[in-house]
DNA sequence: GATTGTGCTGAGGCTACCTCACCTTCCGGT
DNA sequence: ACCGGAAGGTGAGGTAGCCTCAGCACAATC
């Protein structure tokens, strides 16, 4: 097979990439939660105490896309909005005990998840893998 | 680096497959087309008298929003509904001589784009990652 | 202490999807 | 030959996840 231009290997990495997000929904599915409010969750827990313009600039998304997804997540009760003590206009948002163990949960099934999915390979194939798509990313 | 959990692999397959839609909006920019409309007028092109129903199923999305598709690259001239001459229920879409001439326009870009990215392999590396990726796809 | 900047949010808009309801047309069974 | 159900397309209206712009409260600076 000639892979001449590269077109076919870019549609590979692509269908991979949706495969897997594919995966994620389903795995994220018994929490009713989107990727986009995992990932929100995930930052909230693991830097606790974030302002939400810090969750704007981790998403790379405006601030006021990052309102929004706190208030769907404060809305499962999962982070609540607090003040910050050194500066009034800002708002920190810290996890609740809920949203602290729904994150470790969905954490869990996700790496649960990743490891079924690359068991394909061969340790050395993953190593392989890993490499090649770290020279394409530079 | 004991790769124990897919986890990282996970990340750079979704990581890679970022970047390279990233690229490919950028190629996409000049003729103002979302990905989206360029993957939709490249089935038209390359499927000539396709149904609104083919488009829908060839996007896998609902048959309501394929007519929005239609109607947007009507409106950019790029198509144009015609009746079909064994269904008059259905519609037939046919692209436009300009239409053809933007989709090998893009079609030449998005080429010569996937083949720079992989410049950075060798031919034997882009076989294995191919072999690698389809592994992980089944 | 007046100006300029920062943090958040209300209002309102866009895109790309969806479902539901509807109309027209087709087709298989009687 | 007709009639009921299925199929093709679209109007109406809804949702998620983004956006910008304006405005308010507060902070920082001079």
């Amino acid at each position: 097979m000639a892979d001449d231009d590269g077109t076919e290997l870019v549609e590979l990495v692509l269908r991979a990439a949706r495969t897997q997000r594919r995966r994620w929904g389903d795995v994220l599915a018994p929490w009713a939660l989107s990727p986009h409010q995992a990932r929100a969750l995930r930052v909230v827990v693991t830097r606790d105490g974030a302002r939400l313009s810090d969750l704007a600039g981790t998403l790379h998304i405006a601030p006021r896309s990052a309102t929004e997804v706190a208030d769907a997540l404060q809305e499962r009760g999962l982070v609540e909005r607090t003040a910050d003590p050194t500066d009034r206009r800002a708002v920190l948002l810290r996890a609740t005990d809920e949203g602290r163990r729904v994150q470790a949960e969905v954490d869990a099934a996700r790496r649960a998840d990743s490891r079924e999915l690359v068991a394909r390979l061969t340790a050395a194939e993953r190593a392989e893998l890993a490499r090649l798509l770290r020279t394409l990313l530079d």
